[in-house]
Formats: C-alpha cells, structure tokens, sequence
DNA sequence: AGCAAAATAT
DNA sequence: TATATTTTGC
C-alpha cells in the first residue's frame, strides 16, 4: 500500500499539467468557435501558415513546426479578485518579440535598410495574427476582465514587443465584432444589450482560468 | 475608445 | 478572387 502511495505520489506529480498541456485545455473551450470564427486554420489549407512561413522566409529566420515557448502572461493586476495573487508561479514580467510567435518583426525586417527600432512612425508589415499571438490576446482579455479591456490595456498585458495598440485595437475590434455574431446565433437572444454579448465569452475565460488556479492551490495543499 | 467602411496587402 | 489587416473618418 506504501508502495501505492508512492506509485501514486509519482503518477500525480507527473500528469501534474505542465504549462505547455496546459494551454490546449484552454483552447479546446474557446477555439471550437473562436478558431472558427478567426479561420485558423490547423494545415489543410494554411493560408495562415502560408502566411507565417512567407513571414519566416521573408526574415530569413526557421520557420518552428512546433511552438516550444510557453508564453507567460505578466501578472494579473486589474482582476476582479484581488485575493491572493495568483496559483500560477510560473507567471512572469517579460516581454515576448513577434518572432517567438512566428509574425514578423519589423525591427528584423528593417536591418538591412534603415535598422531604425523606433518602429513608431515607420510603416513595419502588416501583422499576421497567429494561432498563438491570438491566443495570448485571449488570455490578455481573460485577464483584464470586461472592464479594462481596451486595446491600450490589453497591449501592455501583452507585452508583446512590436505590437502597436492600433494592431490590438482592430483586433479586438474584428474579435467584438465576431462574439456579437455568436450571440446572434445562439439561442433566442437576439434582444440582448450588444456589448453584452461578449462580456458573457470574456467571462466565461475568465472562470476557466480561476477554476485551473483553484486546481493548483488543491493540489499544493494536498502535496504539502 | 469604438465602430464601420474603404484601402491595401497577402 | 478571397481573405486578413490596416487606415480612415466619424
């Protein structure tokens, strides 16, 4: 029974979900209608994944099959829950360059004419809105909750080197404009408030992720 | 900030 | 040609 415990102490630890499992979970709640909804397309007709290997050509850098990098979200800070900080020690303060998503840099792109880094006021290319690069505005929204959702907020929580707020304001323009669809052809509705629809979505992340915070803050005590 | 439409790039 | 992203005007 000793023995068990063991056994069962090292299969626990070890199917504990690691960052990196970790995120398809999320995904699988939000992708079946927001992949669809942003077309993301997994390999059969990657106009996407055209688009992000032309990307990787173009700056002449390897184009990665497989996304090793877990992205860590800076803290939470405009929460509704401003218990405890947060289950998640793995969240760090650090900011991410488009490359690691596989977009195009323009300080990469620019080397060779201007290699100019204040990116601000010269055109950089047009910003390709990857699987994960959207997934990190998800979380970012998650995050934020409904109230500090706007495009300035959500940019910082983001961290994401290059990425201007015009780049997250029309994004989340497109992102509103598709949970108003949703709403729409959800149930009967119809005559619900229009910003309200996606507040409901935003929500619903949000409760996803503190359910993964209470599973961790279980398991540290039970581990303890 | 937000929205919609036009413009432009891929 | 179609779609994705940006720019523009309000």
């Amino acid at each position: 029974m000793r023995e068990d415990d063991s056994n069962w102490f090292a299969r626990w630890e070890d199917e504990l979900p690691s960052p990196d499992k970790l995120m398809p979970i999320t995904q699988t709640l939000i992708t079946p209608d927001l992949a669809l909804a942003f077309d993301i397309r997994n390999s059969t007709n990657s106009s996407a994944a055209a688009a992000v290997v032309a990307a990787a050509s173009n700056s002449l850098h390897q184009n990665q099959p497989v996304p090793p990098p877990p992205p860590p979200l800076p803290t939470s800070s405009g929460l509704p829950s401003p218990n405890h900080n947060n289950g998640n020690p793995s969240l760090a303060t650090s900011q991410h360059n488009l490359s690691e998503f596989a977009a195009k840099s323009s300080a990469e792109l620019g080397s060779g004419t201007g290699g100019n880094e204040s990116a601000r006021t010269l055109k950089r290319p047009r910003l390709v809105w990857t699987p994960q690069l959207h997934k990190r505005f998800v979380d970012a929204v998650a995050h934020l909750g409904i109230k500090n959702a706007v495009p300035k907020t959500i940019m910082q929580l983001m961290s994401v080197d290059g990425l201007t707020r015009e780049n997250v304001a029309s994004h989340l323009q497109k992102f509103r404009l598709y949970l108003k669809r949703m709403q729409g052809l959800s149930s009967g509705g119809g005559g619900g408030g229009g910003v309200g629809s996606w507040v409901g979505l935003v929500l619903m992340m949000w409760r996803v992720k503190m359910m993964w915070r209470v599973r961790f803050y279980f398991c540290w005590v039970i581990s303890g």
